[in-house]
DNA sequence: TGTATCATTATGTCTAGACATAATATGAGG
DNA sequence: CCTCATATTATGTCTAGACATAATGATACA
């Protein structure tokens, strides 16, 4: 194996299991460099690893030291739609239901914004109702592509690449209207998640989706490291 | 600035602004050093941050590419309660409402295992209902806890360094009982969580907390690299 | 006693070179 | 034209050494 990956598991699985605690202190790369038989190139390399997970933290002069667990984060599957259902063994539908130009600001989507409604559906049942507006500044190609066969989440995927996206998750209960696209009972719990996509500092794309909340769970993990 | 750093961001910047796009093809090491006046191992350094960050792909002898952007992914803030509600600057207060042994496995959670219901205040009013397991094997001290001064989640905190957890969430309605404890209307769409704690491959604690649904939403954000 | 200065120390970064590894491209033989 | 062996190439990893940087602790001075 690695010296250098063999340095960082070690480390790594001391940290883990609660051999090592947060706030102590870990071996100089010295003493690390001289205990392995290697330079201590590799051993600050697999510290930078480390640290770079979050699992140790160093200081200059100071040394190196367990960092205290952050457990306020962990890491969202955000599905595509079509993916998740089709990973699910269901068929996949998309049906649109409404569009057209918005020419004022609407929903954190500077104008001119294309306003996409429709349907998303697993195994011929409606599952999430959805509400996108799309920057037309941003994205042009857009007002030429045909959102009735393709849903506009998935046709952005080809057509912006590396953006950044910030999710709000709620529960609500829908309006009656909702309700009964869904075909859920009114005042069923839905989960929205709105995603507001960005790319260099501007909006591309806004997105409000409701699932029913009878087949849809988010699912987020936190390993520490990986 | 640090070589290292100036060619990460310079590579950073052109694939988020894109101006090279997912499947291009990145300069070869040598190219890069070539041209920034510097030693591959500088350039290897900085696409291997890239490449942590999942920015690009390397492949050996074929090169480093723009990687395909991962849309599935996004780190959610799991906060823990007392510190939301204080940065919200409201007054914060936890009360302990049930706690017994139970013997048998119950949600995941190992038997012996140490059961705590107890409600989450903000400001004077209900804010998230906790019904919480703890394995006593993992964790015997908890036995020995006072869970009425303090929450068990922000015991375990200080008690349980480095686990890995597992999060479901969804909407939910509540029950006629949690929705008069929540002082909600009954049907009032509720969030639940569900987190699921690991240490070296065994449960630690469950919890499942239901929040109101109006006074609480969990974000979460996607930016590429960092 | 308090403060400024300086040497020490551990990490941070870099270099030039070496060898390993794996995937591609090339060419020989069928 | 296809297939297999071989050479090439770009990344992967490592070394030994160097200098930079920042924080600590000791020392000298006011």
């Amino acid at each position: 194996m690695n010296p250098a990956r063999r340095i960082r598991d070690e480390i790594a699985a001391a940290i883990r299991s609660g051999e090592w605690r947060p706030g102590d202190r870990v071996p100089t790369e010295q003493e690390l460099a001289a205990r392995h038989g290697c330079a201590r190139a590799t051993v600050s390399k697999a510290l930078g690893e480390l640290a770079a997970a979050g699992l140790v933290e160093r200081r200059r002069k100071a040394g190196t030291f367990v960092a205290h667990p952050p457990v306020h984060s962990a890491v969202m599957a955000v599905p595509d739609l079509a993916e998740l259902i089709a990973a699910r063994g269901e068929v996949y539908r998309w049906s649109l239901k409404a569009m057209r130009i918005e020419t004022d600001g609407v929903a954190q989507c500077p104008p001119p914004a294309l306003r996409v409604e429709g349907m998303h559906f697993a195994a011929g049942e409606a599952f999430a109702l959805e509400t996108r507006f799309i920057a037309l500044d941003e994205v042009p190609d857009a007002a030429n592509a045909d959102f009735r066969a393709e849903a506009p989440g998935t046709w952005l995927l080809g057509h912006i690449p590396w953006t950044e996206a910030r999710h709000v998750i709620r529960a609500v209960t829908p309006t009656r209207i909702e309700a009964a696209q869904l075909g859920v009972a009114t005042r069923a719990a839905c989960l929205e998640l709105d995603r507001t996509t960005w790319r260099a500092g501007r909006v591309v794309t806004h997105v409000r989706q409701l699932f029913r909340g009878d087949r849809f769970d988010l699912v987020a993990e936190f390993n520490a490291g990986t």
